[in-house]
RNA sequence: GGGCGAUUAGCUCAGCUGGUUUAGAGCAUCUGCCUUACAAGCAGAGGGUCUGCGGUUCGAAUCCGUAAUCGCCCACCA
């Protein structure tokens, strides 16, 4: 053990360790009669690659399984990954079209076999990453949400909700994006504020020459589908044109005049075009006075013949090429800057297209009441609870969740068309036709008459049912793991997805196991710079995860994480942070390569301050494991970790060890030495689930370990007793060697020379031994009146001095004592004033009072000896 | 346009129901040390009056009001 390298050495270790977990299977569970703890991971797109978030969230996730692991729980995280529908078929279709291949020249059969090809290829890699950061997932439980069980739940579920009636299709007005030809949530429209036009058009009112009217709009290109110009009833302007016309500009048609209270008269002109197929407000205006709709857009955004000019030009194009127009035949009456929202497709960027379409919604107004009740009563608590809030604003004002996505790869719908019009919903084809049979009363169908909706499920209709359906919970709900591991314990995920998949599967659980999916929600922040941008690919400021843990080790850089991620806070993220958790790493690494290399000789005795020390650090050590647990307990995880890293590294290394180490090349005694050992021991299990390697590789070093066994398995140390009065003696103590070392330190003594101490007042004397060795004292004795020729300073109420002979300057000292006058005399007077105060002394609670009184007589108890000391300098 | 949250040392954050806190930690900074576990280290030091203003109270970083700044979420003003 003599041999080991001065620094710690990441590489020589992990890859090790990680393989030992997996050949002994130390990841799996089972379910027995221990208390179950489970996460299921967010599982992430399975095309995608480790990102800074996702090392983030892992490391928590990874951190609360192995703690629970070693609290004696049976442990499992179930990692698996998201078939990401759009985006996965979004890479899908533009790798294609890079080998000249366009999706609509392929069957679905074949577009399925390169999707399936390139999640083969692709899928998973990001798994394996989780790997080398340590992430003691159970991956024999693997899951995907295309995989039989997980594509079966998802059949299931969706016919569930349609035989209960939560499940309709209808022609509505949904978010189109004309990228990725697809519908969408309105959850994955993101708003975005843009700077644009007000385009003032002229309106000649039908029949009246040389008047018109100014409609304002935004979207000048979508007059080819106005159907009607509305103004406000009460809009004195515009009574006159009631029961009027008004001639489209360029399009020529005559759309009517309509009246609604809608139309704010003060924004604008007040006279608002209509066009009930391209927007939202203008649909429901156009259902409420029945307007025809002209679709005037193709599916990609171009203008369809429909339209009538333009045909096959991108709306973007003709909204330039309109306005050109326009301009010419004399109909624009000014143009304004404007900023307003524009949605964008989440997933593409593509600028979307409100577009009536025939598509499948849940209706969520009943089944959503559980689950807001559950999250509002803390039964699911939220950490940090402010998203509470958030959570709550949302479901009470849900709206039908369009779940149809034209797509190919997801889940296809399982609704079969009949050849004489009408649908079925059903689990399979089999079923499909049986009902279609009963339906149509047609017994001579087959299974090819009928015709399966070619759309595919929203992706997220998958993953709402993932802590459910991961255990099988949907098909087979009475099984022995599903009944064991749910629900789960903790969820920890980013709080942007908060509607798409915490709601939904809080939802789903209530729904469909009839219990919360899980206790508690935790929120991670987001991983943003040094400067507070958020990492994305296009700024480059994302640093490659893998790249970090060559550079500082995994232990270091999940470390590094946590260190910058306080509870409900977004981390800015630096290196000086994984630096900081791999000089960590290398204390830890030292600290070892010292104990291993004491010699250990059986016959000596324990010094009495190794004795001490032994019993300070004990208390200590279990002040801490209690700080930490009650801290796990609020995920206050940073805090955690922070308190283990100054326990270890300021208590145990700097303090500890010190005390207990034998002067060098001389042996340790037996006590000392498995004390120390032991405290090994347990610091490393503390910290384990923090930093799994390093803790495992030294922990097998710190005793001969059976085959197969490891620290993830060890106990977490308990808490005992706390606050010991020894804690309070040391702290006291190491003011006072401090002092000493001041004044080597001002007046140039080395550490090796022996120093006198001595002491004016009451001391405790009790660790008396430990000064000794590390001021490196030759005696300490109290003395009535310090001598005049000695550097002194104050701790509490008493003096200690160390006799300099010439060395001191009368000067300096005091200079010393005048500043340390000055402070306890203006802090006198403040606690004095306090006390003369009779309002305070009446009102406040005896033990505040108290504790005045106690400081003033402190107080003035360090003035007197102060000024005694300053008057013996003078003399 | 609504709602929520934040504002404490150079940086990132603690400070729970107001009182041993004229405010703590880590990092960074400064000074001195290559002292045989560790210079990715050791020993020491400096640094903030708690965003501004007003109020409640014997007492406020802590409670209330208000302003400013920043951030997040939600919303159909063309």
């Amino acid at each position: 053990m003599n041999e080991l390298a001065t620094k710690y050495d990441p590489s020589a270790v992990e890859g090790k360790w990680y393989e030992y977990w997996m050949e002994h299977r130390l990841f799996h569970s089972e379910p027995d009669e221990r208390e179950p703890y489970t996460i299921v991971i967010p599982p992430p797109n399975v095309t995608g690659v480790l990102h800074m978030g996702h090392m983030l969230n892992n490391t928590i996730q990874d951190i609360l399984t192995r703690r629970a692991r070693m609290q004696g729980k049976n442990a499992l995280w179930v990692p698996g990954t998201d078939h990401a529908a759009i985006s996965t078929e979004a890479k899908v279709v533009a790798k294609l079209a890079s080998e000249g291949i366009a999706k609509t020249d392929l069957s679905r059969e074949e577009f399925l076999n390169h999707a399936w090809d390139w999640t083969n290829k692709y899928g998973g890699i990001i798994l394996q990453q989780l790997r080398k950061l340590g992430a003691s997932c159970d991956w024999e439980r693997t899951a995907f949400t295309m995989d039989d069980i997980r594509s079966e739940s998802v059949i299931r579920v969706f016919n569930k909700l349609y035989d209960k009636g939560y499940i309709y299709r209808g022609v509505r007005m949904v978010n189109w994006d004309p990228k990725a030809l697809t519908a969408l949530s309105d959850e994955e429209v993101i708003y975005k504020e843009e700077q644009s036009h007000l385009f003032h058009l002229r309106y000649r009112v039908e029949g009246e020459e040389d008047k018109y009217i100014i409609v304002a709009t935004t979207r000048p290109e979508t007059i080819l589908g106005d159907t009607a110009v509305c103004v406000n009833p009460n809009d004195p302007r515009y009574t006159w044109l009631k029961g009027k016309k008004v001639i489209v500009p360029l399009v020529g048609r005559a759309v009517p005049i309509i009246m609604d209270e809608y139309v704010e008269m003060d924004f604008g002109t007040g006279c608002l075009k209509v066009t009930p197929a391209h927007d939202v407000n203008d649909y429901m205006l156009g259902d409420k006075y029945n307007l025809p709709s002209i679709d005037i857009f193709n599916d990609n955004g171009t203008i369809s013949e429909a339209g009538g000019m333009y045909v096959g030009m991108d709306r973007f194009d003709v909204r330039k090429q309109i306005m050109i127009d326009l301009d010419k035949a004399g109909l624009v009456e000014k143009v304004e800057d404007y900023v307003n929202k524009v949605g964008h497709s989440e997933r593409t960027d593509a600028v979307i297209e409100p577009k009536l379409s025939m598509q499948w919604f849940v209706k969520m107004e009943e089944i959503v009441k559980p689950a807001l009740a559950s999250v509002m009563d803390d039964d699911i608590k939220f950490i940090p609870a402010k998203f509470k809030n958030t959570y709550r604003h949302w479901m009470t004002n849900i709206k039908d969740w369009c779940i149809s996505r034209q797509l190919w790869w997801g889940h296809q719908i399982p609704a079969w068309f009949l050849p004489e019009g009408g649908y079925v919903v059903a689990e399979n084809e089999e079923e499909a036709l049986l009902k279609a049979i009963e339906k149509s009363g047609n017994a001579g169908l087959t299974i090819a008459d009928l015709k399966r909706d070619p759309d595919c499920l929203d992706t997220w209709f998958s993953s709402w049912l993932w802590p459910i359906s991961l255990f099988n919970g949907i098909l087979d709900p009475d099984n022995k793991e599903f009944k064991y591991y749910y629900p789960t314990a903790d969820l920890v995920t980013a709080p942007d997805i908060i509607f798409f998949w915490v709601a939904r599967m809080i939802i789903a659980g209530y729904e469909f196991a009839d219990n919360k999916p899980f206790n508690n929600v935790y929120f991670t922040g987001i991983v943003r710079d040094k400067i507070g941008r958020k990492m994305s690919k296009s700024l480059g400021n994302s640093p490659d995860p893998l790249d970090l843990i060559d550079k500082f080790g995994a232990d270091g850089v999940r470390m590094g994480l946590m260190l910058g991620a306080p509870a409900g806070n977004d981390i800015m993220y630096d290196d000086s942070l994984c630096e900081q958790g791999r000089n960590f790493c290398n204390k830890i690494w030292n600290a070892f390569r010292l104990v291993k290399g004491w010699e250990v000789d059986g016959n000596i005795s324990q010094p009495e301050s190794a004795k001490l020390g032994v019993e300070w650090f004990s208390a200590k050590l279990n002040n801490t494991i209690a700080e930490v647990d009650d801290l796990m307990g609020k995920f206050r995880i940073s805090e955690a970790l922070m308190a283990i890293y100054r326990l270890f590294w300021d208590e145990f290394s700097s303090w500890y060890l010190e005390v207990v180490k034998p002067t060098y090349g001389q042996p340790v005694d037996k006590a000392t030495f498995d004390s120390t050992l032991g405290f090994f021991d347990t610091l490393l299990r503390l910290l384990h689930p923090f930093m799994p390697f390093i803790t495992e590789e030294l922990w097998q070093h710190l005793a001969d370990r059976k085959a197969g066994e490891s620290i993830m398995y060890a106990l977490i140390p308990q808490a005992e007793c706390c606050d010991a009065p020894i804690l309070a003696q040391f702290e006291t103590l190491k003011e006072v060697i401090a002092g000493v070392r001041t004044i080597r330190k001002q007046k140039q003594i080395a550490q090796k020379e022996e120093l006198q101490l001595h002491v004016k007042g009451n001391s405790d004397s009790s660790l008396n031994p430990i000064l000794m060795k590390m001021a490196n004292l030759s005696t300490i004795e109290h003395v009535e009146e310090k001598s005049p020729t000695s550097s002194a300073f104050i701790v509490g109420a008493i003096e200690y001095s160390i006799p300099l002979e010439s060395k001191i300057n009368v000067e300096e000292e005091l200079a010393k004592l005048n500043k340390e006058l000055d402070y306890y005399t203006k802090f006198l007077a403040g606690v004095e004033k306090k006390l003369s105060n009779e309002k305070f002394v009446n009102n406040a609670p005896e033990a505040v009072v108290a504790v005045e009184r106690k400081k003033q007589s402190d107080a003035t108890e360090k003035l007197e000896a102060i000024r005694a000391s300053i008057a013996a300098l003078q003399s």
